[in-house]
RNA sequence: CGAGAAGUAGCACAGCUUGGUAGUGCACUUGGUUUGGGACCAAGGGGUCGCAGGUUCGAAUCCUGUCUUCUCGACCA
């Protein structure tokens, strides 16, 4: 590609409407601009760069043997109504109509209708298992779209779904997708962490997340410093120890306005680790209350999964006036309402709990001295916790979802009727997967992973082009032609080379090149007369120069070296 | 959806308080001097001041409404 009479611009400045390193560095670099609000356009060096990504994607899952297809994104609402989508996805999904009125939908993700797609071929035992994908736009009607290609409301996903007969054969599907994911992002040279997940609405039985460590991730990483533990926050677990100690007698102790968990852990000159707070929920108008320890959070997804609810909220004063409960000095002891403790509250001795009286709270509180109806681990982890597998600590990285693998069961193919014959002759229902990757997050994480004042560094298999030629002097004839021919040889070579034959300074050829990450960069200046270019390595900054008789073998082969 | 801030040339911004018909830097065009890390000089082109309404002899500026964008929160298979 020759820059002269081609698609090609860069933003010297940082654009004010952009809130992340990777979305300002994709703007100016030239490769995306947005068109409103998560939406954005896919300029052609940009284009050029997630083909690379979705290609590789792509070679893992032919791989892996999964069959690519394509699927609509405008799709009749039914299909969605079917599995009781349509309230789960609420306005998060884009609605239209056609002409005669009926409902469409811009398809956020497509379950059934790869489940519709299965049952036209799925007969028998013998048609599973396999494994289909596609590479298509979703639309999802983020409320809050953020950090450039981020989160988004239009954006390319490549979902792969896969059919079996039962759960031990999913297995054996699901291990070779999650094994081509990680070949996939360690081709790019990605820093991730696998983590368990939230199997949240779709209900299935185990969802890993492949999630890209940066500090603009949306999610937390629970990590432990010595085995390789690794979970979202919304489901992390972590060890509870117990305190081997003499239970002590109940003591009630006034404790003047001192209501927080902080104020009565100080005037009682306790460990806030000694306390047990409450926290008054509304659980479908219902009032709960959970106590978990002083210094610790309520964890939702965990109360919801308890519950089988998808939300809860405070209770107001109507609903705790509903029970004795005391807003400040709430306690377990002779408290009549529903009750759920953590279990780590189970091995806590000697605590302190209100006492349902103002002013009041317990001292040496013990689990024997009250009732409760539920124990559930319904709290959430902090740094320095004890790693549930071993004796490590565990710690917090904050990471962007860029893969997503799922044992789905039989949910879908249940409600669209998804069957086959086994050998008695008798219907069962297909057990599926699905695994998602987002493509433009993907890019996102790269550059968010990989830049530097000068702008974006590429690794050589993502990059738009493997080698940039900069010719100082367009008006040098014969290094013009040498430019040419050396652009045209290393093309035939499967090289891809970008040759800036642009009329500008040198300076701003080099910082283009540098901004837009190139990772080789061939010089033609001055030492040309000596029949010498000089070639640059965009992450290194090293540079060297080579004769040249050495050049198009000497590019060959370091382009080769850091394709993955 | 709740709270806050901002919309003026392709980009970044000034002007608004105190109304008088729009400016700076970068980018762009032409000429000249330059030429290995975002050159300099000179002359130019480009703007319904987000949109609609109101006040006024006169509105980028004051008032009302509305749309959009950003920030914080809620939401997020």
């Amino acid at each position: 590609m020759k820059l002269k009479n081609s698609y090609f611009y860069t933003i010297r400045e940082d654009v004010k409407d952009e809130d992340s390193r990777s979305g300002n560095l994709l703007v100016r670099s030239g490769m995306i601009k947005k068109t409103s609000a998560g939406v954005y356009m896919f300029l052609p060096l940009g284009l050029k760069t997630l083909e690379k990504i979705k290609s590789i994607v792509k070679e893992e899952m032919d791989r892996a043997g999964a069959q690519e297809l394509l699927m609509p994104s405008l799709i009749p609402s039914e299909v969605y109504a079917t599995c009781g989508r349509l309230e789960a996805f609420g306005n998060s999904m884009f609605h239209l109509n056609d002409r005669s009125m009926h409902e469409m939908v811009l398809g956020p993700t497509h379950e059934e209708l790869f489940t519709i797609a299965a049952k036209s071929m799925v007969k028998s035992y013998k048609n599973l298992p396999f494994t289909i994908y596609q590479m298509a736009d979703k639309f999802r009607d983020e409320a809050r779209p953020r950090y450039g290609l981020i989160r988004v409301k239009e954006f390319i996903m490549k979902d792969a779904y896969s059919f079996d007969r039962n759960e031990e054969s999913l297995n054996e599907s699901y291990m070779k997708m999650y094994n081509a994911y990680k070949r996939i992002f360690d081709r790019m040279d990605i820093d991730y962490k696998i983590v368990k997940a939230d199997t949240g609405a779709m209900g299935g039985s185990l969802s890993e997340e492949f999630q890209a460590v940066t500090d603009i991730g949306e999610d937390i990483l629970v990590l432990c410093d010595k085995c390789d533990y690794a979970s979202n926050m919304e489901v992390s677990e972590f060890k509870v120890e117990e305190t081997p100690e003499a239970k002590q007698q109940l003591e009630l102790v006034e404790t003047p306005n001192a209501s927080s968990i902080e104020e009565v852990s100080e005037f009682l000159g306790l460990d806030v680790k000694k306390t047990v707070k409450a926290m008054l929920m509304n659980v479908s108008g219902e009032l709960v209350v959970f106590f978990i320890r002083g210094d610790r959070e309520l964890n939702e997804s965990k109360v919801c999964k308890l519950f089988k609810v998808s939300e809860i909220n405070f209770a107001d004063d109507a609903l705790i006036a509903t029970s004795n409960a005391c807003p400040g000095y709430t306690g377990p002891i002779d408290l009549n309402a529903k009750i759920v403790v953590d279990e780590e509250v189970l091995k806590m001795k000697n605590f302190c709990v209100g006492a349902n009286k103002h002013g009041f709270h317990y001292i040496n509180a013990n689990v024997s001295d009250f009732k409760y109806d539920i124990a559930a681990n319904i709290s959430t982890v902090v740094e320095g916790d004890t790693c549930p597998h071993c004796n490590g600590k565990l710690y917090f990285k904050k990471g962007i979802e860029i893969g997503n693998t799922f044992k789905l069961g039989t949910k879908y193919a249940e409600k669209l009727g998804l069957t086959y014959l086994d050998e008695e002759n008798q219907e069962n229902v297909v057990t599926m997967g699905c695994y998602g990757i987002g493509v433009g997050r993907i890019l996102a994480s790269v550059v968010e992973q990989n830049n530097d004042d000068h702008g974006l560094i590429l690794p050589m298999n993502i990059a738009p082009y493997n080698v940039a030629i900069v010719l100082i002097n367009v008006n040098d004839e014969e290094q013009n032609k040498y430019a040419n021919e050396l652009h045209d040889r290393l093309e035939t070579l499967g090289i891809e080379v970008l040759l800036d034959d642009r009329d500008e300074r040198a300076g701003v050829k080099f910082n283009d090149m540098d901004l837009i990450g190139i990772p080789l960069r061939i010089t033609i200046g001055k030492k040309f007369t000596d029949g010498y270019v000089e070639v640059k390595n965009r992450r290194s900054g090293e540079s060297e120069d080579i004769s040249i008789n050495d050049l198009v073998d000497y590019i060959s082969k370091r382009v080769e070296e850091e394709m993955n």
